[in-house]
DNA sequence: GACATTAGTCACTAGTAGTGACTAATTCGG
DNA sequence: CCGAATTAGTCACTACTAGTGACTAATGTC
């Protein structure tokens, strides 16, 4: 958001950061210069001579979280009216930091649970619903889940980072037969002691190469 | 395309309209004025006050197959280095049309197999892909295959689509029986004898509301 | 040491997909 | 006219996969 007074640029990216706060997803808006208790997505303008995805790279090294865990084209937006920026299009990228990721810059920037998020100018609004819907359609194709887990993690918190994105609740059993049969984990010496209870042992994510499985035709969630 | 000499356009907007031919997907191209054999994806730059898809649509009114039965955006590109507009950034919109569909501006436009793409500026060859992959990964969330399809077909054309689309042979009890339980089609009382062999029933693409069904956690097709 | 709590596994059941063979209705060649 | 070839449509059996509740394991709490 660096020179806002230049004139028009040719287009602004906006970063649609998320992470897991609480057992919610959360996503990182800016304070506006302008009123003081107005927020809006990190964006900026491409550098000369910049790629879109180098753009988006470099609002998340400003935003202070360091190089995200996975980033990911979310669309274009040029319709909707106002953007801060004076672009006739703004690209949008969505991107995943783990769960715990803090940003230093704290007044600027603050993660907001997807339930609180204020009032954003209207063609952020509809980036920002957009992003979220291609997060939850990559689950089945991109690792998403694990990105917004730290590197180790227990089966129960990974099941519970699904349950989140998927918005329902999962079998215990269900869920480790499949996550076995996808050969996506694998345990390490460690345990980690949450309290009461049997400790939990630590997996990483660690995805073999496999069949090319895929059986079935996915009619059904057609409709 | 109409004003390439004019000053820089903000964006512009790339057409990828898709259809099935002799079995195989095939893709409109337009004629260079340029170079006589040279070819390239239909695109324009956006008029005063109008949205992104408004401008997509309007280039498939210019090509001269009317109003797709699918469009949707395919990624916004602004990194490769050259495409025909001079703009720094093309969104690229993937469309489908019934098989069958042809172009009154012969001389300009053409559908070309994929296997028979001619070299496409360095911008357009990516976006092409691009958009290939968007509706192929389409599929399970969207009528994609029936889109293609002219409004009533037999069974086995709508099979053979989806094995167009998915790039394998599926069997035909399976299909049947999923396309079944999915309550997406719904017989005619027409039939159609196709010279030998016994005449096929007609149906039509007529999705029902449904169960949220939507069971398994597709943890495989990751990796 | 009994109990609550969380992790991890097992075995049974229900449902879904893969498969080949079967019947049905037509054209074609004699 | 009749039988073979051809394509449509269905069935029944098998193999696998997901849903489920109950079980064992290991810890903290009282």
């Amino acid at each position: 958001m660096s020179d806002r007074r230049a004139r028009k640029p040719p287009y602004s990216v906006d970063l649609i950061l998320l992470t897991a706060v609480g057992g919610q997803l959360a996503v990182m808006l800016a304070r506006s210069s302008e009123g003081r208790e107005k927020w809006m997505l990190p964006w900026d303008v491409p550098r000369a001579g910049e790629t879109m995805e180098a753009s988006a790279l470099r609002i998340t090294k400003t935003v202070g979280v360091g190089e995200p865990a996975w980033i990911e084209q979310a669309g274009a937006y040029g319709d909707a009216k106002r953007h801060p920026s004076d672009s006739d299009v703004s690209v949008a990228y969505a991107a995943l930091v783990a769960m715990g990721t803090q940003s230093p810059v704290g007044g600027v920037y603050a993660w907001f649970p997807l339930a609180d998020v204020p009032l954003l100018p209207p063609r952020q609004k509809q980036t920002l619903d957009g992003a979220i819907t291609v997060v939850r359609g990559r689950m089945d194709q991109s690792p998403v889940a694990f990105k917004l887990l730290p590197q180790m993690f227990t089966l129960t918190e990974l099941q519970q980072m699904y349950e989140l994105l998927l918005g329902k609740r999962l079998h215990k059993a269900s869920f480790r037969r499949a996550l076995q049969s996808a050969w996506l984990v694998e345990p390490t010496d460690e345990w980690r002691s949450e309290g009461r209870g049997r400790p939990a042992q630590l997996y990483r994510y660690s995805p073999r190469k496999r069949r090319p499985a895929q059986r079935g035709i996915r009619l059904d969630l057609l409709n």
